[in-house]
DNA sequence: GCAGTTGTTTAGGCGCGCTTAAATATTTAT
DNA sequence: ATAAATATTTAAGCGCGCCTAAACAACTGC
């Protein structure tokens, strides 16, 4: 088996997984936004999509997934994130270079191929940018507590889990204000007034943070030690 | 710098790359069947090359590539083996399965990105076949020293270092055979009568070799003792 | 309910890389 | 030297994935 759809196909169903679990459903608009092509281009691509049986399609409604296109779509996420592991921890890329090449690389291989890089990089659960990563059977877990950083408190300390964006501008950013995937903080003060944050990180040392960028931020709170040091409930 | 040429330019430029090698210039006709197309695609392909200023073509005659033309064939070629090494040490691939990925994954990535390959796996010198792969400047040492199995002559002590064949079928008869690269053996006699030969390897055992098999492996000889350990020219 | 805006679909067309079939050039054999 | 065989090129066309422009449908606001 080489490959499940062209690399187009791939390409959409990714994006109409997306959009679907933001929406509920993916307008054609959405789709083409994504792909940067012209709504009459996903036209054309969703009635062939749909006559391959991988995706539901209701003229001027929108498009899901059907299982089999929903399976395709996580196969190639999988590809993609395991991808940008072996990129920023084989190859030593900094991970806001990875995703250029990540989208090449993930219409390449089967399932055998993709399972022999999982087992070579340690079965990881999350890329460089903290997403998670789809086992070989399409599940993963999501963290439930994992949340964006911009609904922190005081006083709270935490985990920085991932990101909600991963523009390199973004991510070049993050790595000036030595902000790392694993690292941990606590909050020192909120600022209403332009929505800004002091954090400092675990050797003492503050930074400042502004809305935008704790807007992009995914954490995860770490509880404080009342007793029961077992957190996992 | 994404990409020089596209996936079929580059497949050509590799093809004439060949083809120049062993005949002078490269036909039509031979470019063809080494991609499996048509004469007729071919000549509308050339023409583009041509343009691109990639590859010298007359009409009637052939087509040789041009200095360009020859550096994007070899980072290809370096490109592909490369992988293949990756595929094989990395992944646990057999040799015999490594071709088909290899041929997606050689149109992947810039001089950047090969060269942190490179880098990654060791700088190796050759891929799994036994095939020397090019530096970062596409120059490579060609090991002269290494010739055809079929012109050892008895009591030769022999170093495997490579195929002519990569084909499936052929590979996994080598290692049924045991026979690896970098493997010693003797040569204890040889059979007019079929061409076959009979060998011992490094802890004695014997293996009875094939014309068709001997006439695919590629081989060093090692230099009898006489007298001077250091036999570096 | 109806006009206007927004979103979607159809129609026609384009570049790429390929095909087959016919025309043309080159080489080989007599 | 000429006819036959072989190799190459041209011509027409196809599928893919995309585009633009125009027609059409579905939501707005009044």
């Amino acid at each position: 088996m080489k490959r499940s759809g062209s690399i187009s196909q791939e390409n959409y169903l990714k994006a109409i997984l997306k959009l679907q679990h933001e929406h509920g459903i993916a307008s054609n608009q959405a789709i083409a936004e994504k792909l940067t092509a012209t709504p009459a281009a996903v036209t054309g691509m969703l009635h062939k999509l749909t006559e391959l049986g991988w995706v539901e399609y209701t003229a001027y409604q929108g498009a899901k997934l059907t299982a089999k296109g929903r399976q395709i779509a996580i196969s190639t996420i999988r590809k993609h994130r395991l991808w940008e592991v072996f990129l920023v921890e084989k190859l030593q890329f900094k991970w806001d270079a990875v995703h250029q090449w990540a989208e090449e690389l993930e219409h390449i291989g089967d399932a055998d191929f993709t399972n022999r890089l999982d087992a070579f990089l340690g079965s990881p659960s999350t890329d460089p940018h903290g997403d998670p990563i789809p086992d070989s059977n399409g599940d993963w877990k999501g963290n439930e507590r994992v949340f964006s950083a911009d609904a922190l408190t005081r006083k709270q300390k935490f985990t920085v889990r991932g990101v909600s964006n991963s523009a390199s501008d973004f991510l070049r950013h993050l790595d000036a204000l030595k902000i790392q995937l694993g690292k941990h903080f606590e909050v020192m003060d909120y600022f209403p007034f332009d929505g800004s944050w002091e954090w400092k990180d675990d050797q003492g040392i503050p930074i400042r943070v502004s809305r935008e960028v704790a807007g992009q931020l995914l954490v995860e709170a770490i509880p404080s030690n009342r007793g029961n040091k077992n957190q996992e409930s």
